[in-house]
DNA sequence: CAGTATTTGTTCGTATGTATA
DNA sequence: GTATACATACGAACAAATACT
C-alpha cells in the first residue's frame, strides 16, 4: 500500500505531520471540533489521519504551542478555548524575538492603538477601572527605584486600559506590543536618568484624565507617554541592534 | 485583580520537550542563535539538551510552525529570518480560527489602525503606492461579480496600503485582522445585495484621496469604508455564532 | 483510601526519502 | 552516478500522570 500522497507542489506543507496539523485545524475552523472537544486518544486519531504515532504527536505538540490544543497528560487533549486571549497568546511570545528597528515598529503600532483604548476607557469612566488604575499607580510610586516592581506596575496600569474596551484582540494585542524585556530596558533607563517623577506624572495624568472621563485628554496624555518612551527608546538602541536595512 | 499569569497552578511548561522548546527559543531571543544560523543535527542537538530524537523532533516542529525555526529536508535546520512577516504569520491562522463576536473585534481594532496607515500612504504619496492601487482598483472593476477575483483584489488593495508606512509589524497585524473567509464573506454580501458599484465607489474614495496625498480625507475614507463592513457583518453574523457573553 | 484502567510522555531501533557535493 | 549527510517516518516498549471504581 503506498500513500500517495494528492500530488501536492513541493512547497511548505508536504509530509505526514504537516498535513495532520492542517487536518486537525481544519476540523477546528469548521467547527466540527468546537471549544473544549476532547480529541480520540492519540493512537486512535493517529489510525485515522494515517500516520504514525510518532509524527501525529508532532502535529499535536505544534498546536499545543500555538494554543489550538490543550494536551492533559493522563487524561486527553482537548481542543482549547479559542478565544483571543488564547490564541493570540503566541504572538506575545513572537515579539519578544524581534530586535533592532522592528522593536520600534512595535511602539510606532502600539502608538496607534492604545491613545485609543484610553479614550474608550474614559469614555466609560468606569468605577472598577479608576480603581484599578489607582492600585497601580500608587504602586509605582511606593515602588521607589525598584526596577522589577516598577515593571509590574506599569505593565498592569497599561493592561487596565488595554481590557477596558472589552475588545479581547485589543487586549491581546497590545500586551504584545509592549514585550517585558523591552519594558524593562525602559525602566532601567528611567532610573538611570533620574527620570522617575516624570515617568509618574505621565501615568498619573493619564489616571486623571480617565477618571474624569476626558476621553480627548486620556487620548493626549497615553500618545504622549507612549512617544516619550519611543523617543528615549530610538536613541538609545544599541548599534548592535541598528541592523542596516538591505533593499526588498 | 490579575487572573491568569504568574501562578504556576496547571504545570504547564513540565516535560524535556516543553523545557527544550524554552531553550531553543532563549538561545534565539539572546542572539547567541542569530537569523539564519544552522543548528546541529538532530542527533547531537538531542544529545546536547539531554532528550531523544524524537522529542526534540516535537520542540523543533512546534518552533516550525511557529515561524521561529525553518527546517530543509536533507539540508539542515535553521533559525528564521526573525523578521516581523515571518513571525507573526502564525498570527494570521490565528485570527483564522476566531468566531462569533469575536470577529467583530478584529473589525475594532482594524479600524483602529487601517485608517492611519492610508493617512501614512497619503502623507508619502509614494508614485509606485499610487500605481499599485491603481491596478488593483481597475482588477475589481473588471472582475465583474466573480468573487474570488474580488476577494484577491480587494486584499491587494488593502495589502498596498498596509505596507505603506514601511512597518512591518504594522502590516502583519492588519493581515490578520482582516482574515481571507471574512473577507469572501463580505463580497458575497455585497454581491447578493447588488453592493458591487458602491464597494467600488469605496476603495475608489481612498485611491483619490491618498493619490492626491489628502491624508485627512484618506483616513476618514478609509473608516468609512471598514464601518461599512463591519456594519454589515454586525447585522449578518449567523445567530449560531452570537455566542452569549456571561459577565467576567 | 486504595488499586486499576486509561492516556499522554519518552525513549530506542530501524528503514526511507531528499538534498548536496 | 555515487556517496554522504540529513531529515522523515514507523513500530514497539516502558514511564508518568490522571481518572475511575
Amino acid at each position: 500500500m503506498d500513500q500517495e500522497t494528492t500530488s501536492t507542489a513541493r512547497r511548505r506543507g508536504t509530509g505526514v505531520t504537516e498535513d495532520a496539523i492542517e487536518q486537525i485545524r481544519d476540523l477546528v475552523a469548521s467547527g466540527e471540533w468546537g471549544p473544549g472537544t476532547r480529541l480520540p486518544r492519540e493512537t486512535d486519531l493517529a489510525k485515522q489521519l494515517g500516520l504514525s504515532r510518532n509524527s501525529l504527536r508532532e502535529a499535536v505538540r505544534a498546536l499545543s504551542l500555538a494554543r489550538v490544543l490543550e494536551v492533559r497528560q493522563g487524561d486527553g487533549t482537548y481542543v482549547s478555548s479559542l478565544e483571543p486571549g488564547e490564541l493570540l497568546e503566541p504572538t506575545l511570545s513572537a515579539t519578544h524575538l524581534l530586535r533592532g528597528r522592528t522593536v520600534l515598529e512595535l511602539f510606532e503600532v502600539r502608538r496607534m492603538l492604545e491613545p485609543g483604548a484610553a479614550a474608550m476607557a474614559a469614555l466609560r469612566a468606569d468605577a472598577e477601572v479608576i480603581a484599578a488604575l489607582r492600585t497601580e499607580l500608587d504602586r509605582m510610586i511606593a515602588a521607589g527605584n525598584r526596577a522589577d516592581e516598577l515593571v509590574q506596575a506599569d505593565a498592569a496600569f497599561h493592561d487596565v486600559i488595554a481590557r477596558a474596551p472589552g475588545n479581547g484582540v485589543l487586549r491581546a494585542l497590545l500586551r504584545s506590543l509592549s514585550t517585558s524585556t523591552v519594558r524593562a530596558r525602559l525602566w532601567h533607563g528611567i532610573a538611570d536618568r533620574g527620570a522617575l517623577d516624570l515617568a509618574r506624572e505621565e501615568h498619573a495624568r493619564i489616571y486623571n484624565a480617565i477618571a474624569v472621563g476626558d476621553a480627548d485628554l486620556a487620548r493626549a496624555a497615553t500618545l504622549l507617554h507612549i512617544v516619550t518612551n519611543e523617543t528615549w527608546l530610538r536613541e538609545h538602541l544599541g548599534p548592535a541592534d541598528d541592523v542596516p536595512l538591505d533593499g526588498d
